[in-house]
DNA sequence: TTCGTTCATTGATCTCGATCAATTGAATTT
DNA sequence: AAATTCAATTGATCGAGATCAATGAACGAA
């Protein structure tokens, strides 16, 4: 298949099973390394990364401002894809929430195999958007929510992407801290604790130990997320 | 020259003029639309556009929040290229902030011209990435700066992209509201309209009517725009 | 030029979330 | 099981920026 009639057919066509094959390529091309839990991912490639899967785990992309502000650009859980952009003034840097595999590769390694797969171009392109869109949409939230929309907007996203759903009720095992949640949403561990309390009080959720998150009512979290004032 | 070899020596060299070639592209097979002030842009074909090329004019990407919350994503200005993403949640807006003539292409138009031009492609990947790029910086901006920082940063911002530069003085024809401002760095127009005002007490700017903005002192703005606490 | 409208600035006050300060609780070590 | 440690929760207070309100300045229309 031609590379055009292969990208037209991609762009009327987005959501069909995107990620998978880009990620094989990734996997075959890019630079495998096991990163224990908090340290930093250093690729020893002379390419610096564009795109990593997570294999196992899950790691953070932190922007550091100052000395002791961290903001939280993008989490990567377990089989998803995460992409740098490391040509900025703001230092970046990924790091293990938990023991993780990941693969990196950069566009110099991806371009090698862009002449065999005509695929791999588009699902570069469908990363990089998918990537856009998640980044914009938190500008949203950090820009015009709430402290209540911030949190119960996490939350959601977190049940999309890790929840294990049983009879209705979603189980979140949290492999961030509240730091980590509150340097995501642009709050304080404080506002954060509160928040789930509250959300705790209103039986919208339940909580066992640091970690383990039961959603309850799923509607009425979705009502909070993006209630209008 | 075949197109991996192409990529890979354009992943290597990131900064040369990777917006002009992509341009004349979108230029050639994207839909020409002339937009009057504080229009919506609206293209005709079928394909959602991807990529939008200024040609002249100013227009703003907004996500509409509830019913009278606004969160500016993106400005582009005259000859730039802004990034649309239209698979989402949030809806996206648009919009001409002076009369202005742009040229949308969509992902399926680009993809007629990536067998002929392997340069193309990483064109398209340049673009993604550089909108990323700013997206995340943002994020930054928007989660853990002050008013003053948030400021002062988009000052700055502007300044690179559209002031004129006389004898180390650059002077800036705003294009924008304060409402706009308000709603790119999160913040109200009150606060926005102090901050200017605190920098003008300084003597680090100074403004003429509404739109025109001179800065004085650049190295002082850059000074307050990464002030860590 | 004058009028009228809209936008920007400035002032007064309020509020949400930050900060400071204990306290509680969970997980790890011994 | 007890001790240690660090994270999370809860309470009390503070403050940056929001909101409310009034004034002033710019700009377009007649």
């Amino acid at each position: 298949m031609p590379a055009a009639s292969a990208l037209r057919k991609f762009a009327t066509s987005f959501s069909d099973e995107p990620m998978g094959p880009l990620s094989s390529e990734v996997q075959q091309l890019g630079e495998f390394l096991h990163v224990p839990v908090g340290e930093i991912a250093k690729f020893h490639s002379s390419e610096k990364p564009l795109i990593v899967f997570v294999a196992s785990g899950a790691v953070k992309l932190t922007a550091q401002v100052g000395l002791d502000r961290e903001q939280i650009i993008a989490f990567g859980f377990r089989e998803e894809m995460i992409a740098l952009s490391e040509n900025s003034r703001v230092p970046y840097e990924l790091q293990a929430l938990t023991a993780c595999k990941i693969v990196g590769c950069s566009l110099a390694e991806l371009a090698k195999t862009l002449t065999k797969d005509e695929y791999c171009a588009e699902r570069l392109i469908t990363q990089l958007l998918s990537a856009l869109e998640d980044s914009r949409e938190r500008l949203v939230l950090l820009g015009r929510m709430t402290a209540q929309e911030r949190v119960a907007s996490f939350l959601l996203d977190l049940t999309e992407r890790i929840a294990a759903i049983k009879n209705g009720i979603a189980v979140i095992e949290l492999p961030m801290s509240r730091r980590e949640i509150a340097d995501t949403v642009g709050l304080t561990i404080e506002t954060v604790s509160r928040q789930l309390s509250q959300l705790r009080e209103h039986g919208i959720l339940q909580t066992n130990g640091r970690s383990e998150l039961v959603i309850l009512d799923l509607d009425q979290l979705r009502r909070l997320a993006s209630r209008s004032k």
